[in-house]
DNA sequence: ACTGGATCCTGATCGC
DNA sequence: TGCGATCAGGATCCAG
């Protein structure tokens, strides 16, 4: 499910949560497991640790401890949520207690995501990171030039290279359709077809596709809640996903839906070519 | 090197 | 009301 904005969006509520220098004091897990087995002595190594700060990158959630940074990804269906006492509900698989007084805790009905421990100064070098492209919203990194380079002799159809993650990350079936709709391509245009000053407008449009849905604290589909149990509002400024066979906001041309990579790809055929 | 499809899992929804 | 088929925000793996 979570997309770059939707991951943002639990890392600020988190944060808000987690008062500076808190501690760790207790940790519990279902018996089931999650996508990857738990790191061993998981427990144990968190208990008592100091956590230091949060933050994101592409789709992961760190939690930055004293010694350790804990790495959340939240798969299709993770949540986090914060209970004053323990309390525990239908997928609730990790819950972690701070200052003694309340629990975070990791629901996954799917159970694709996964967490594990990595010691902190290897976290950039770890099997997760090390391939990340760059982030959408990095200026300095992730450029118009950057794009047209890395696709400009690929084959594949556009949506299914923007939601690569060693290309940009962040981006999943929800942005890239909204994304290309703002850019005016078909998501399943080769890439080696696509104009350069296309591929300008379709760096902007990721761009301003992902940080408008940060603003606006993600896109409530059906499970996806902020922390506090709040809901994004994004989805209320989708202008294709999930709109097949409704007037496009632009042209009032019928949105299609065809799928690409097995996902859903919404598109409006006479503004998108 | 590419593409499409299957896969992990549960739940909501839809058509009959 | 019940039941099976289909589809979901991710990401990897495999055959062709």
């Amino acid at each position: 499910m979570p997309e770059l904005p939707e991951v943002e969006t639990i890392k600020r509520g988190l944060e808000e949560m987690i008062p500076p220098s808190s501690v760790i004091t207790s940790v519990w897990r279902s018996k089931e497991l999650l996508r990857f087995p738990y790191p061993r002595g998981m427990k144990s190594k968190l208990i008592k640790s100091q956590v230091v700060s949060l933050s994101r990158r592409a789709k992961y959630l760190f939690w930055h401890l004293d010694k350790m940074t804990l790495i959340s990804h939240l798969g299709m269906t993770g949540t986090w949520r914060k209970e004053s006492i323990s309390h525990i509900k239908k997928h609730d698989h990790f819950s972690i207690q701070v200052n003694h007084k309340f629990w975070l805790v990791y629901n996954d009905p799917r159970r694709f995501g996964y967490v594990d421990l990595v010691p902190s100064d290897e976290l950039n070098q770890s099997k997760w990171i090390v391939h990340l492209g760059p982030e959408p919203n990095c200026e300095k990194n992730f450029t118009p030039a950057y794009l047209i380079e890395k696709l400009k002799h690929k084959t594949a159809p556009i949506k299914n290279i923007i939601m690569d993650q060693k290309i940009v990350v962040g981006v999943g079936n929800i942005y890239a359709s909204e994304a290309l709709f703002l850019a005016g391509i078909r998501p399943n245009k080769a890439c080696n077809k696509i104009t350069q000053a296309k591929y300008r407008l379709l760096h902007k449009s990721i761009m301003s596709t992902i940080n408008a849905a940060i603003e606006a604290g993600g896109t409530t589909i059906s499970d996806f809640r902020q922390v506090g149990g709040g809901k994004g509002y994004f989805q209320q400024k989708l202008n294709v996903y999930g709109r097949a066979g409704q007037p496009c906001v632009n042209c009032s041309s019928q949105i299609k839906n065809i799928t690409l990579q097995a996902r859903s790809s919404f598109f409006c055929p006479k503004c998108q070519k």
